[in-house]
DNA sequence: ATAAACCCTAAAGTATACTATAGAGTCAAG
DNA sequence: CTTGACTCTATAGTATACTTTAGGGTTTAT
């Protein structure tokens, strides 16, 4: 699969693929003998992770983190990749968290708040958020 | 109260206060005789809507929008709203929804993964996203 | 009354994540 | 066999969101 399939295929740039390849996100894919990239099919599954994550606020860092995972039987990596999922799920409950608080605001903004008579002065979304 | 007090109180340095007035995120605050600014006590809730609204991948501009949300008796207004907030609403659930799957993903591999002799295999992100 | 700690503006600098440009080679269709 | 669409590298430019610097005034504690 050259570039520009991957691009149109997952809705990236083809400069952006490049720019992840070099940030280290996407694997040196194969060459082909004219020296055009060749992507597996599975590159698909890492730009659409890639996609989704930068998505809900993680950096191309912290999504390159995330790709990095691998446990060996090594007791040591073992711990070391505990210790990280612990970290990111904490860090995602929370994000889970803030959506919800901000969703239900924006609901009660979205349901109630064109009704009434005298109900706009609720309508902000710091005030749906008080109550 | 002055703006070292805010930025202590919500954990946000002084100069970003400063710019976030300049993108008009911040209401400009009333000045004190010596042109100090004097932050109202309901700067602190603005700040930490900035703050969870940022964590979870909203830009500046669209948190501006968010604050922004004023529904007045103009029905215009009110249909504009309307529109915004389930717009919004939408790209909120698309967040949620992600972040549960790589959730789930990240617990798979914290639970599972550091266990049995052979587990090792499915202990990357995108394998756990896979099944 | 003076030094440390705070505030001000304006402007330049930085990090992240692209995005575009230049100059060149490759390939498929007519 | 050439033209248009594709690819390559290298490098420069842009947008966003800060962050630092410069140069100055104010307040508070000793």
């Amino acid at each position: 699969m050259k570039i520009g399939d991957l691009a149109t295929e997952v809705g990236i740039d083809i400069q952006t693929l490049r720019y992840y390849e070099t940030q280290g996100l996407l694997d040196e894919p194969q060459r082909l003998q004219n020296g055009y990239r060749d992507y597996p099919d599975k590159a698909i599954a890492s730009l659409m992770f890639i996609k989704k994550a930068k998505l809900v606020g993680f950096t191309l860092k912290e999504i390159k983190d995330l790709l990095a995972i691998q446990v060996t039987k090594d007791e040591h990596t073992c711990q070391e990749v505990k210790k990280f999922t612990q970290i990111k799920l904490d860090e995602i409950s929370k994000k889970i968290k803030e959506l919800t608080h901000i969703k239900s605001a924006l609901k009660k903004i979205h349901t109630s708040c064109c009704g009434g008579d005298e109900t706009a002065a609720h309508c902000s979304i710091l005030s749906a958020l008080e109550s």
